[in-house]
DNA sequence: GTCTATAGATCGATAGAC
DNA sequence: GTCTATCGATCTATAGAC
């Protein structure tokens, strides 16, 4: 298995065992929590053996906090990505409202680590602490700084602001999709755009 | 242990430990999640052995389902409770901010009960939408006939609104105090209080 | 480094005495 | 109805062979 490409050495450190390992575990770990994950449920799904994992991760706590550091990494790095935002207000809050909802509802990797997070933020607070320095700071702060450029729009509190956008839609992706609200209080996603971006961009004072 | 007052015949039925049990379990569940809480556990902490459990509960989800039912009847209670909304619109929805706020960040149970349903609620679908068929619905239902009955606001979408205000002062709770971000991205509840009403009542279009 | 095998603790659930 | 005692499964973590 795992057998050196022509040419070269064998490089398979055993830091391609580290991957499989998160893996396995990331798929364990959103899939059913972190108290009902097993050790050994990880090791089957990263086709390792439990000794190994124990070998590269001190303790589940370890792997665990390990696999939430990367988590979180990824997630910045998905935010990052993002175009600046530059333009018309309507244009541009319109498009990132509907960007970010349409990302949020169609990833349900996004939709497990967030219900991981929040479940664990009692036992891991410094974990749900991660989460909110690399990706809801940055993601309020890339708004705010847009929002109080925009003088036409003439808003007092850009910050405050920016966290009733980003809430608005992330709290209705959490009662839609994560708690399985959208056949119980059904709403088309272009109808709470159009509020938001109206209460926003129509709003001169 | 419980015994029958003066004239009276001995009523304590087996409810008296149903309620003990529930409350023990209460106790557990919110603070350590549904799979790291044990059965033994759940007895001591209500003072009864764990057979007696199990006589009055088929097994450990029929007591966790049980429960959160309970709970949420509780919450909704609590909902109803509040005073209609009737009034200026910059009065009582500042009002119905600044306390709906304010019962959150002051109310650890609500927190714990909001984390374990968001974690549980991959496992458990079925009891997150008993929450938000019996708490959120009713609030946005609540403020969306009220924002529609006020006409001077003209408000096209009076129920997405809802979901705006709604959804903003519980992201709000989540962000600062359910996962431990007040002291990396701190706000004041006044701001967003201040925000949000001046995005719905100084905008008549 | 990676494996198999296993120790030691704890879990959910029940049998049987009273 | 309520208890004590216990079963069998499963858990985290490690010892020791290769």
């Amino acid at each position: 298995m795992a057998r050196p490409k022509n040419g070269e050495t064998d490089r398979s450190n055993s830091s391609d065992k580290v991957e499989k390992i998160l893996q396995g575990a990331m798929q364990q770990f959103l899939a059913y929590g972190y108290a009902s994950t097993s050790m050994d449920k990880v090791a089957e799904a990263a086709g390792v053996s439990k000794a190994t994992v124990y070998s590269h991760f001190q303790d589940k706590e370890g792997l665990f906090r390990a696999l939430i550091e990367r988590l979180a990494r990824k997630r910045f790095q998905l935010i990052l990505g993002t175009q600046p935002l530059k333009g018309e207000p309507y244009v541009v809050l319109r498009r990132l409202a509907k960007t970010a909802l349409n990302q949020m509802i169609n990833d349900p990797e996004y939709q497990a680590f967030e219900r991981l997070l929040m479940g664990e933020s009692a036992r891991f607070p410094e974990l749900a602490q991660v989460f909110i320095a690399s990706i809801a700071k940055p993601a309020i702060e890339t708004i705010s700084q847009y929002l109080a450029a925009r003088s036409e729009l003439n808003i007092p509190d850009p910050e405050a602001t920016a966290r009733i956008l980003i809430g608005s839609l992330v709290h209705f992706v959490i009662t839609q999709e994560i708690m399985h609200g959208k056949n119980i209080m059904p709403m088309e996603s272009d109808r709470l755009i159009d509020a938001l971006t109206h209460l926003i961009v129509n709003c001169v004072k």
